[in-house]
DNA sequence: ATAAACGCCTGACGGC
DNA sequence: TGCCGTCAGGCGTTTA
């Protein structure tokens, strides 16, 4: 499901209590833990997390590409959802103490001392969680965030020219940035009409430079809209009203008119105008 | 270095 | 109504 625009839309609801009837869990205390699909946990048994995780406090959480990065008292969690899921912040228990029940698909839960809840939803089991001291192990890996204004023209156009890639294969590549995935980079492509098999180290710097332009500018009205909800895993979406390529095959192209195609890049469902966007 | 193929999973949808 | 193939906001590993 998530890609940046729906990840930093939870961590702002996490924040703010939207999306979770004000219901907030930082400054919450764990007090225990229900693990529904073991190999959620990625680098940590259930009976040590229960056992690591039980009296930490949330004292923040952020986000970091697709990921979901909490700072506990002492560790730190992080969460990715992959392609499919969510997360739920709400009441544990009804007025006569019996536990709410829980939602189909839920598949890790933090209990909280005052009561609260937050369930990690994820229908397709690819998603992970990770609890560790240096959460570096992990994000130490991930390309600059691409709305982080220390990513200029020049180092983009550098990145672009340093590697010899398809470019939406290279865009979705976490190492290489990190929070785009095959909506948001269909979405940017088409945009900045460049094909998704151009090579990267083939663009101006004109063409890198509105490329990263029209990167954040999908971004930024993905986050605007709340995210893009195509389906039943992820609620609350509005960007899928706008999208321009993204499941529109067959529709006449927004700009030019021309039938916009599906094809295969990289083994992902990939949509672009063949008018506005060609190889050269 | 780059890219394809495949595995991991469940559920929705369209065609017959 | 089923059954079956296809497809899905991701990513890691193996193979060419």
């Amino acid at each position: 499901m998530p890609e940046l625009p729906e990840v930093e839309t939870i961590v702002r609801s996490l924040h703010e209590g939207t999306r979770y009837g004000g219901l907030n869990v930082i400054g919450q205390q764990v007090r225990e833990t229900t693990v529904l699909w073991e190999r959620t946990l990625e680098n940590i048994s259930p009976d040590l997390f229960q056992n690591k995780i039980a009296g930490q406090t949330v004292k923040d959480v952020y986000r970091r590409g697709k990921f979901l990065v909490f700072t506990l008292s002492s560790d730190t969690l992080l969460m990715h959802l992959r392609m499919s899921g969510d997360l739920r912040v709400e009441a544990g228990f009804w007025p006569d103490g019996s536990k709410v029940p829980l939602q189909p698909h839920d598949r890790l839960v933090l209990w909280f001392a005052g009561g609260l809840r937050m369930a990690f939803n994820n229908p397709r089991k690819f998603g992970r969680i990770w609890m560790m001291n240096d959460p570096q192990t992990v994000l130490g890996v991930l390309g600059p965030e691409p709305l982080d204004p220390a990513l200029t023209e020049g180092i983009f156009l550098a990145m672009l020219q340093s590697h010899k890639r398809m470019l939406k294969p290279l865009l979705m590549d976490q190492h290489f940035l990190a929070g785009l995935g095959n909506i948001y980079t269909d979405e940017a492509l088409f945009r900045a009409r460049l094909h998704p098999r151009a090579i990267s180290n083939t663009l101006t710097a004109k063409q890198s430079a509105f490329l990263l332009v029209q990167i954040r500018t999908v971004l930024d009205e993905g986050i605007q809209r709340n995210g893009a909800s195509i389906d039943w895993v992820y609620r609350g979406g509005d960007f899928q009203n706008v999208f321009n390529v993204y499941g529109r095959d067959g529709e006449p192209c927004p700009r030019c008119r021309t039938e916009i195609e599906r094809t295969l890049v990289g083994q992902r469902g990939t949509h672009i105008c063949p008018r506005c966007q060609r190889m050269q």
